[in-house]
DNA sequence: TTTGCAACCTATCATAGATAGCCTATCAGG
DNA sequence: CCTGATAGGCTATCTATGATAGGTTGCAAA
């Protein structure tokens, strides 16, 4: 299973890795339950570890859900290169980069709601201002992949694309955030009401070639 | 002030409307050192009573934020309904809509993230599903009041308002919420941001009326 | 005066995250 | 084969949270 130091013995802990355990164990506790309803003392239990012993491998509870975050976040990244390495129109291209995203949203809408939703306050508060926060470095890159994007198939001044980018930026996170903290609201279908967003935010880039 | 019961006798609290006092004091306190930094015994102790009399005014914590939460929405659903008697093109009506919709949330942060963008679980669960909470209501209602102006400025069928309204409240929300949620992120200029957001979400609608 | 009750109190509970200090199994060096 | 260092773990405890239990006070109406 893991490569790392597993150089046999087994008694206490050695050659398993206890924090990849916690993290593992911690991520299928947050699914299950949501992350605001999981304590430390429940991971540790579940574990098979006394609650105090967490403090050994992590900083903070909140370090546990940080590196969770950042995971998570990575494979959004990854996500993302792919589509827009992959063939098709700027515009197609930017689309399903919309898609990812919202896609990434609800399916880890914990991640999310840490990195976008949640006020950092709540969480961190000097790493933040120190920009060494991994879930703000998440969110952070997570948004300049979209930049990017945009930035291709604009081609324009840098300042416009920045106000671009933030208001589509906006736009997406709207849909994908309310879907996440509302999911009892009477919504349309909702694969219809993505399809007519995502559509509605690329329409004005249709024949941006032409209009610019 | 209170119009209720003050019958002039003021020992011991009576005469002074505590929930009403509990209420501002609360609400000072909130908008002083955030809403998720402010626990009852501060509040307690600012009003100048003990932590658990609190409950003889409010039923739980959560109701003090939910009342004022009411409060703040009600102010937004007269704004709104201000802006909607207005004179002006229908667009003109919806775009300070938008624009009252996000100045509100920017002006109430902490009620704005209470309304829609905390899982209900955390502060209410079974209200919710009752439609009882009083902040669930209020969200509510601000959404109502967005259809209907939009309603109005399409005339087109009833579902494919309720798609529309969605999508566009979600755009509106995005911006409102993560300027909430991250105002450190190197923003463009606030102002210029906003404009620019309701002028893409508008823009469809410049020359509905032709195209539809 | 006496009764009733609303408002208030102190004491306490359960749970949260986090810290202090001790114990022990393992491993490296003599 | 002993010995010391240490990583990993433990129990006990701390502070702070929201919330409850049950007694006390003082006004007001009967």
């Amino acid at each position: 299973m893991n490569t790392a130091g597993a150089h046999g013995a087994e008694k206490r802990g050695r050659g398993i890795d206890r924090r990849e355990q916690i993290l593992q164990v911690a991520l299928q506790l947050f699914a299950q339950h949501g992350m605001a309803q999981v304590s430390t003392r429940q991971i540790a239990r579940a574990v098979g570890i006394s609650q105090p012993s967490l403090y050994a491998h992590f900083a903070s509870a909140h370090e546990i859900s940080a590196e969770l975050c950042l995971r998570a976040f990575a494979g959004l990244s990854a996500a993302s290169r792919k589509v827009l390495e992959a063939p098709g129109t700027a515009r197609d291209r930017f689309y399903r980069l919309g898609r990812a995203y919202i896609d990434f949203g609800l399916a880890h809408p914990d991640m999310y709601r840490l990195a976008f939703m949640q006020e950092p306050d709540e969480t961190v508060s000097q790493l933040v201002q120190q920009g060494k926060d991994p879930v703000m470095a998440a969110g952070q890159g997570a948004f300049d992949l979209a930049r990017q994007a945009l930035a291709q198939m604009l081609g324009r001044t840098e300042a416009e694309v920045e106000l671009q980018a933030q208001s589509i930026w906006a736009s997406v996170h709207g849909l994908t955030a309310l879907l996440i903290a509302r999911p009892m609201f009477p919504w349309v279908d909702r694969e219809r009401l993505i399809e007519h967003h995502l559509a509605a935010i690329c329409a004005p880039y249709e024949t941006a070639a032409a209009s610019g």
